[in-house]
DNA sequence: CTAGGTGCAAACGATTTGCAATAAC
DNA sequence: GTTATTGCAAATCGTTTGCACCTAG
């Protein structure tokens, strides 16, 4: 996960995301707080191992912690969770514009798209099925441009 | 999973998957043609778990082997694979109309529609990206009319 | 002070793998 | 006979959990 590549140039996050905390009545602690800021410099989904990676350089933090709070966060809806074709999970900010995923057959590398299709069929199937929708979650698969260039 | 539910009344299924193994290239084995019959009495996607658990009843078999047909059978094309968001694994027969996944935020219980709204959108997006798009996955989460009902 | 968050190590569970025995072609 | 498939047991790996310690409110 490329990082310093989707920074986000000004700063001042951490603030922001010490309110997040509040409305949810989380405890506001640094861990947390430093673990929200990943998401708002970031412009792709994150894993928990992703979240690990970018911190650990200048934090102590524990994989656990994160997961406990990836999963607290998703919990409060500030976070939401998506599977990936592989069984792992990545989450994002909710309320961001929200993503779905490309993978690529051939190499694994995993893109992002914002654009959603779906929206516009999901009364459609509560009407069909009286489920109420209340999120989804779509992964493309196929070819990515590069391996379709080594391919021929 | 319940599976006398969803029994296919008929059968002399196993003569027609072993066309499809030899078409495919692949050995033809008592246990390769039980799991895919399986599949076949199915009007579900399932799990290698639900494969053993109703092979095991009349079968010795083990759930590597399972694993390992089922993996062979996707490769194949015979199955395609979907994740679930818990990370699990369905298989269904490739072919037969897809189906896609909603599960009970509530209960956990899984249903399946038998809908696409994606279809007529894969275009656009590998107009939109350059990929190349061969499959797709969509799950939707929200709340089952069951745990709507106890919910109030 | 006290409920909740954190680190560490150990557990979990679905899936995968190595290897020797076996079956398909 | 040769090669792929199977069974079994052990390994893998992302994720979760128990417990003692620590920190925010």
């Amino acid at each position: 996960m490329p990082f310093d590549k989707n920074r986000c140039p000004n700063d001042s996050h951490g603030i922001e995301s010490q309110k997040i905390l509040k409305n949810a009545n989380l405890k506001m602690t640094k861990k947390r707080v430093l673990i929200i800021d990943c998401f708002k410099h970031s412009n792709v989904p994150l894993t928990a191992d992703d979240v690990f990676n970018i911190l650990r350089e200048n934090t102590n933090i524990n994989l656990s912690t994160i997961y406990r709070a990836l999963s607290a966060l998703t919990d409060s809806e500030i976070l939401t969770k998506q599977t990936l074709s592989d069984g792992t999970y990545v989450f994002q900010l909710n309320g961001d514009v929200h993503r779905h995923i490309l993978t690529c057959k051939e190499c694994g590398k995993i893109d992002y798209i914002e654009f959603c299709p779906i929206e516009k069929t999901i009364d459609d199937i509560t009407s069909k099925t009286g489920f109420e929708i209340t999120g989804h979650s779509l992964e493309f698969t196929g070819i990515c441009p590069d391996c379709k260039k080594k391919l021929k």
